[in-house]
DNA sequence: CTTGACTCTAGACCATAGTCTAGGGTTTAG
DNA sequence: CTAAACCCTAGACTATGGTCTAGAGTCAAG
């Protein structure tokens, strides 16, 4: 569907391809994300167009909020036939740790839009509710210490 | 109404009583966010009582997102007595960079919330839309690559 | 045959916000 | 007086995900 599937890619045209860099492509390679290429008589690492999918799906997942040690895990289980209750349980993990973001985020937001609709804007910085709130915190709690 | 205001405080004292670490106190230093502390004869830092409320300022302000950097600017404001516009401005940019981090994770949530419930859970890897969806991708875009 | 484009390696470097180590000196309680 | 607890410095190390460098070898076009 994509192209010859015996078809070998120097480095630099599966990168390109891809849509990533050549460093990139060489630091998945040490990170285990990608097998060890092939390599020619010279030593240059050779790709079949396969790997372009590999590389996407790596995007992929970093765009769905992935680590590349999760992004790892799930190649592994697409490689050697695991188990969907493997996958799905790393995604809960995943919607969870973006759940606790979300709402960590949303906090702050919170308090920052208020503090900024509470300040003029005008004149020095004495009494500036943004300043004041952060200097003395009657109204904003300090942050738990994590033990 | 902290404490005799020339009590004078080892970073030990001062970091206990901030809720820090003696490291972050002296890292804190160096990144130009404390004053150089005055010493002892024995080259020891010698801290004011106020240093405990600029460390738990550095703590609010982080709590609510900002940078060391932001922190060190916000502080100068305070000190030099800045404009109240220059801390609104500042605000106002934290709470953009919220604002397009909520979006993102969002969009993650959502994509992830999908696939989660579209996974069955059971059997083998093979069709697992999970999977499926960031290996052959007809429905996740790949991320722009950012130019 | 030469030039430019490409590739190889090991290892350093970027940002962020600390945290820890080694090898010393100081202070304080008993 | 001694030992524990504290403090000092410079510099290395942590995690994350790359990115870049130097110095060398290889490949393709003219």
């Amino acid at each position: 569907m994509n192209a010859p599937e015996d078809t070998s890619l120097t480095i630099g045209r599966v990168a390109k391809l891809a849509g990533v860099g050549i460093d990139t492509v060489r630091f998945y390679e040490r990170r285990g994300l990608l097998p060890e290429a092939r390599r020619s008589a010279a030593g240059y690492r050779q790709y079949a167009a396969g790997t372009i999918d590999r590389l996407q799906f790596i995007r992929r997942a970093k765009a769905l909020g992935f680590s590349l040690e999760e992004i790892g895990t799930l190649l592994d289980l697409q490689d050697n036939g695991g188990s969907k209750s493997a996958v799905k349980a790393i995604t809960a993990r995943k919607l969870a740790q973006i759940d606790a973001k979300l709402a960590d985020l949303s906090r702050m937001r919170s308090v920052l839009h208020n503090l900024h609709q509470d300040c003029s804007g005008a004149g020095n910085v004495c009494g500036c509710p943004i300043i004041d709130a952060l200097a003395h915190a009657d109204d904003l709690p300090l942050p738990e210490l994590d033990t």
